[in-house]
DNA sequence: ATGAAAGCGCTAACAT
DNA sequence: ATGTTAGCGCTTTCAT
């Protein structure tokens, strides 16, 4: 493989030239110009990003940290941020942490070592505390899940919001027994939208009662089955289930199903995120629809703008309630 | 942020010292070593990846080429790969081609760049031709689909066999008018797996009838609603049909419950992949169950085999029938 | 408009 | 066991 040296050899200039050439510089003249363009073609020479992104100390890649790679609420979110990030010639390193801080530590040492410009993290899982401490001095941002009162800018729904209004449309339809199918409350996400399905329920003045509250380990379609098969084992049953993920919700319908029950008609159902699975469910899924390419293009507009040092705002976009099958009873 | 310069100063001892202590060198005094290391700490020195990577002109960084993260046949080879990658002490770089050949350049020359190592193609869209070029002088392997009597190693299964299994499975459940949804038969896999369906039909004398074989333009979840539709409008309805994809089975699954009727009762269907949400559906899927984290660890022990120079041969792996409920009528 | 030369951060020969 | 130094491939001042 040629270097800058050859082509400069070769087209009878000086490396400087052929620099110039490379990075476009108008004063070349066009003489100089072709005739370093043909010594390139000649030799099939590329240019070594490593070289230039020694001299310029920059990367051109965006890590992208999240959980697993295999929950399909992130694809959309990466390809808003793959495409914004190509957009303005960055790449993206996708980096599944899989929970494990060992995995996560590789990824912020990648930031450290010049490896990548900044960061996006959309793990819930992710060492807040150590997070912090690259953002000191790396470009990071937080997508969906974030830090309240943090100084790491966010872009996020308002979780609160949306589950309010998904357990106010099952109250709507006439349910009093609705159950809630959360993941771990350590995660903030978790919290707020817990807190949006007391707040209907305490509207309406029904009861909040805790063996209708299920919580589960992680998002994995069986965890879903598994907490019906649970909720459907309590002496006075729920009428409608309110899932904070469409994975877990999917899992659920799946659960309802095997213990020979119907949904909607033995039970409502509402899940959260709009996977695209939740369209090809039969009943198909009502739930909560997240932004999620915005959200990903978002995201990448402003970890690029605080690469560039400029100030950043953290954003709330908007989410929607889509009414489908699952509750049309 | 601190360079090798300023910890040799700190520490009091050269450059090649610290580099020693970097690369854990023999050669190094507990003492000095021990001064080295405080000055690491004390000015919380890291290394540069990219002063580092330009030396030893190699990246560690691994390409990955899909077409679509969307499809979750993918994922769990990423997972395969990911784990067995991070193991060598690589990383990979997710690259979504959405099969445009302008971004497929792009990834391309970031390994003529030196900015990647090597590259695993899962993309049946890739240009060969190019890839060929790209393999003359880089490490390549291709996972999944494959050029038949082309250079470059890949890892997959017998597609053929597996999609023979899949139909004969239908024929001795006592169906004798078999649909085949296939995709673009200009990809390798679709090919193969066309004739495994058309051995079956043959060895049981069984009519080929082209307008019982539809063709997607790609693999989402649409595409297999859409073949249903053409199929049940057929004069002569199929009783079974055989997807080649997990994504077009549960698709055409929809499709079915939309016209009214029951899989497997009216319908039997068979999918390919086993994607996890093939056994969420209802009723579960039939499918081929593909190695797919097996297939990814292959992939990148034979892309890590090539980096290092040593020869490599391509592999056929196992694959296995799932029998599940869309057959079970 | 072009060239010479320094330097980005690191490693590895070679020398001591 | 440690230091000196060249050089990986590139960009960018500073001259001319």
């Amino acid at each position: 493989m040629a270097n800058i040296q050859q082509v400069a050899q070769k087209a009878g200039v000086s490396v400087a030239t052929v620099s110039r050439v490379l990075n476009n510089a108008p004063s070349v003249s066009p003489k100089t110009r072709l005739k370093v363009e043909n010594a390139i073609k000649d030799l099939n020479y590329e240019p070594s990003m490593l070289g230039r992104n020694l001299r310029n100390s920059e990367s051109r890649l965006l890590l992208v940290l999240l959980p697993s790679i295999s929950n399909p609420f992130y694809t959309e979110i990466i390809n808003g941020i793959q495409n914004t990030a190509i957009a303005n010639s960055y790449n993206i390193l996708l980096c599944e942490t899989d929970s494990n801080p060992q995995r996560e530590n590789i990824y912020f040492n990648m930031v450290k070592n010049k490896l990548a410009d900044g960061v996006i993290s959309m793990d819930p899982t992710v060492n807040m505390q150590k997070l912090n401490e690259l953002a000191e001095n790396h470009p990071v941002i937080l997508c969906s899940e974030y830090e309240e009162g943090g100084s790491i800018p966010y872009v996020t729904i308002d979780n609160e919001l949306a589950a309010y209004q998904a357990v106010k449309h099952l109250i709507k339809l006439g349910h009093d027994k609705i159950a809630l199918i959360n993941s771990d409350e350590k995660f903030l996400y978790a919290r707020q939208r817990r807190n949006g399905y007391e707040r209907a329920l305490r509207e309406f003045e029904l009861p909040i009662r805790n063996e209708w509250i299920y919580h589960t380990k992680d998002l994995d379609f069986q965890n879903g089955v598994q907490a019906v098969r649970m909720l459907l084992q309590q002496e006075e049953k729920p009428s409608a289930i309110f899932a904070v993920s469409d994975t877990l919700a999917i899992g659920a319908l799946k659960g309802i199903n095997v213990s020979g029950l119907h949904v909607p008609n033995d039970i409502a159902l509402v899940g959260f995120d709009n996977i695209s699975f939740s369209n090809m469910t039969n009943p198909t899924l009502t739930t909560i629809s997240q932004p999620m390419y915005n959200m990903g293009c978002t995201a990448a507009e402003m970890l690029i703008s605080s690469i560039k040092e400029e100030k950043v705002e953290s954003i709330v976009l908007d989410h929607e309630l889509l009414i489908r099958e699952s509750t049309m009873g």
